[in-house]
Parts: structure tokens; sequence; C-alpha cells
DNA sequence: ACCTCAATTTAGGCTGGCCTAAATTTTACC
DNA sequence: GGTAAAATTTAGGCCAGCCTAAATTGAGGT
């Protein structure tokens, strides 16, 4: 791991995150999730890809995606990452709310030293408090085959694998309303035109209604 | 605390640092003591006068001393920096010479909740891992008479109280040795020439010798 | 008093990371 | 197939923090 900026590395996680359906990042997604404008990522996606090595291939009009070099970065910060969100829940009682900001920050602050110390004072575990996995120390990931919770029809069965971490008042919003990861559940019914979802949540007499916003932050693995 | 950057907290830190004896922080100075140049300093503290509301109050070629709102973020980042010294130690199992780098990063990424959180976890401690008293939540931090054992003469008790925590073999020294803060002590022995003190150490049969960088790391309270 | 030199400041420059405004290219639709 | 809108890039700038080299200054020794 060549030495990189906060910046570079929480670039190269986007850049990660947007390209694990196979496509391209797209310039204005990155600025998007990146909360800066079109003509910074566009800069620096161009010192990325003159990087040496090269972190990101940079096709001009098309987007980016990451070299070996660029990923192993944006694994070891995604692994530091969740590592730490889990750490701020378990050894101080953080909520899982509060998790992400504090740890979109420490990632870029902690040794190599540490990372194992956290790890290890975890049991060197595998998820995360939002269901996502952590890289390995190898920096391997087991890629999963979750949907998000809005593809479900009525009638399906599934359990929730992972939710969304970035807002913090949807991940309120899923604890009130018990749909945590390794939940399993029901579609009870989907509505057309505003798009609810009815579901039963194993272990619960009453159906809970969900939102199209709440829909896509969870994502399920469905039953055969 | 307004919104200070890494750098700017550094400096503060320093400022407080070098006045604690009362005297104006000089340039060169503080130049060594964050690992750059002295022009960069000058730029840095004519920048930290003319912030709103002042840092430091900067008088050309004589120095810097803190304003109130300095100290604060000064006293807030030696809070921070030694509450995480002492989480390291406790919380990761750290040695008492791996902390101190891993602080220096730490301590501006750390956000007041998780401050907060870990001196709770910690029972609110007085003192960090190498006898440095840990400033309130106020912000106040009782000032210690102690003084180098460097300037102990032959004869005199005393107790240690704390030790310079910058050079890691200079603690992995003092820990062999067992001279460890609250540890007492009489210097049996001192040289002309080459400056070493021999110490009898509480409880130990043998006495210890040490030379002049060890006699300066060490900050001990003297016997009446 | 003067001179020397160490300390400090000034001058000018660089990089990283961001911005806005103005091109330019692609896409999508009629 | 032409054109309008959307996406992207280019151009030009700004600020924080650092640097080196050159100029300045003040303090101490004689
Ligand atoms: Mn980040
Ligand atoms: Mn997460
Ligand atoms: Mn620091
Ligand atoms: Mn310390």
């Amino acid at each position: 791991m060549p030495d990189t900026s906060p910046s570079v590395q929480d670039y190269l996680k986007a850049i990660y995150r947007l390209t694990r359906d196979g496509r391209q990042a797209a310039t204005n997604r990155l600025a998007a999730a990146l909360g800066v404008a079109p003509a910074s990522v566009t800069g620096m996606l161009k010192r990325l890809a003159s990087e040496q090595p090269p972190l990101v291939v940079y096709r001009r009009r098309r987007g980016a995606t990451l070299t070996p070099a660029g990923e192993r970065i944006a694994l070891a910060t995604l692994r530091r990452h969740r590592l730490l969100e889990l750490f701020l829940v378990r050894v101080l009682g953080y909520g899982w709310d509060e998790v992400h900001e504090e740890a979109e920050r420490l990632e870029h602050a902690i040794s190599a030293r540490m990372e194992a110390r956290i790890a290890r004072l975890l049991g060197e575990p595998a998820f995360d408090p939002h269901g996502h996995p952590i890289p390995a120390p190898d920096l391997t990931l087991p890629l999963s085959r979750a949907v998000p919770l809005a593809q479900a029809a009525a009638g399906v069965r599934g359990r929730i694998v992972s939710v969304s971490d970035a807002d913090p008042a949807v991940l309120r919003r899923l604890s009130a309303l018990g749909l945590l990861p390794g939940v399993g559940f029901t579609v009870v019914q989907r509505t057309a035109g505003d798009n609810l979802a009815y579901l039963r949540v194993e272990g619960s007499a009453e159906a809970v209604v969900i939102g199209p916003a709440l829909a896509e932050a969870i994502f399920v693995e469905l039953d055969t």
C-alpha cells in the first residue's frame, strides 16, 4: 500500500462501490457520492490514472475502474472502515446509526498495528454492524448475491443480509421496525403507485410497512 | 472550538508546550518541534495571529504565545492525545512506547462523542501512560512542579512523576530499568564529566545508572 | 561603538484538492 | 438525421501547507 491521502482513499472506495455491478464509475455519480464538483472528479481521475503504479483505468468520457493496485487500497480502506464501525459499536457503545461518519474519518488515521489489534479484540469478525462483509487481512472479500428488497415481489420470503449505512435516520427507522441483518421475512403485499411493501417479520405478529426509500436500503437474499 | 486543521492543532500544542515556562515560543524551536522549516513557522504564526479570533499573539522576531482561544484548542487536543494514549494501552494492549505516534494522528480524527466515550470507558482518568496529566473535560489542568531528574543532586530522594514520551527507545529503556511513573528513588551518586546518575530504586536491591539523555527525560518531584 | 552571526523573515514557488464558468461531446428524442 | 439536454472536460483560480534561497535584524563579544 503506497501511502495515499484520505481523499484518494475515499475516491478509490467510491469507485469500488460504483463498479461492483461491472460497469464503469461515472464522473457525475462519483461527484455526487463524494460531495464534490464533477470537474474535481475529472482532475482526480486523471491523477489516479497517471500515478505510479496507476490506481485507476480512466477512459475519457466513459468513466473509471480500479486497477489491482487501486482495488487493494480500496479494500484495505473498506476493511478499516468496517472494523472500526464494529469496534465503535462493540467497544465504545455507539449506536449503529452513529458509526459511519466516525469510521469515515478514522479509516484514514489508524495504523496497520491498530487495525490488527482491533481485529484481534473483536475476534477477527467477518461482518460489520450493518451486515456488510469485512475484507479479510489478505483483502479477499466474498461477494454477495444480495439484492435490494425493493426488487422482491409479493409472496416472496427471504432474509435481510445488510442495510445501507450512510443515512442515520434510515438506520434508526430500521431498528425501530426490527429490520436487522439476519432477520427473516415474507413480503405480504406490494402496492402499485406508491410502491409500498408490507412485510411479515419472523417472530413478530404484526406486519410492517415500508416505503421505497427503506426498501432500497435493505439488501436481502431471497429463498429459492 | 472552531474547526481547525491537524496542522494548526499541532502548532498550538507545540506552542503550549514551549511556553509552559512563561517564555515565548521561538520560531526555530517550533520548527524543530514540528519538523518543519523555520520559514513555514513564520508564515503559520502570522496566520494564527490574524485568525478570527486570534489563536496566538505573535511579536515579530520575539516569538508567539497562545491566546485563551488558542490555549483552549491546545488543551482540547492534548486531552484527546493523552486519553488516546491510555486507551491504546488499556484497551488495545499497546506498549507505552508505541502509543505516541498513533495518538499524534488520532487526536485530530476523533469526534467529541468518541472522546467522551473513551473517557467514560477508562473511568475519566487523570493521567496518561507516561504520567502526564490529562486535561479535564472543562480543559483545566493541574500544573505540576516536577523537574528533570537531571537537576537532582546526589543524596536527594524523590518520586518519578512522568517521562517524556516522544522517543520509543527511551521508553523501552526506562521500563527495562523499572523507572516508571510513581516509583520512588534515591540519587546515590552523580558523576562529573560524563554526568551520570546512580539511582537506588525503591523495592530493588541494585542501583541503576542512567546517562544524561535519560535523566532529561525523567520528571520527578523531590522530597522536601 | 562595531562587527559578526545566529535567528528570523521575506520572496518566490510547488503540490494537493477543491471551486466556477465556459467549452465540448454524447445521448436521446423528435 | 438534427438538435436539445445532459454529461463531461477544459480553463483559470483559490487556499492550506509546505519548501529553498536571499535578505534582514538584533544581540553578544571585543
Ligand atoms: Mn473516509
Ligand atoms: Mn457499515
Ligand atoms: Mn498531532
Ligand atoms: Mn504521553
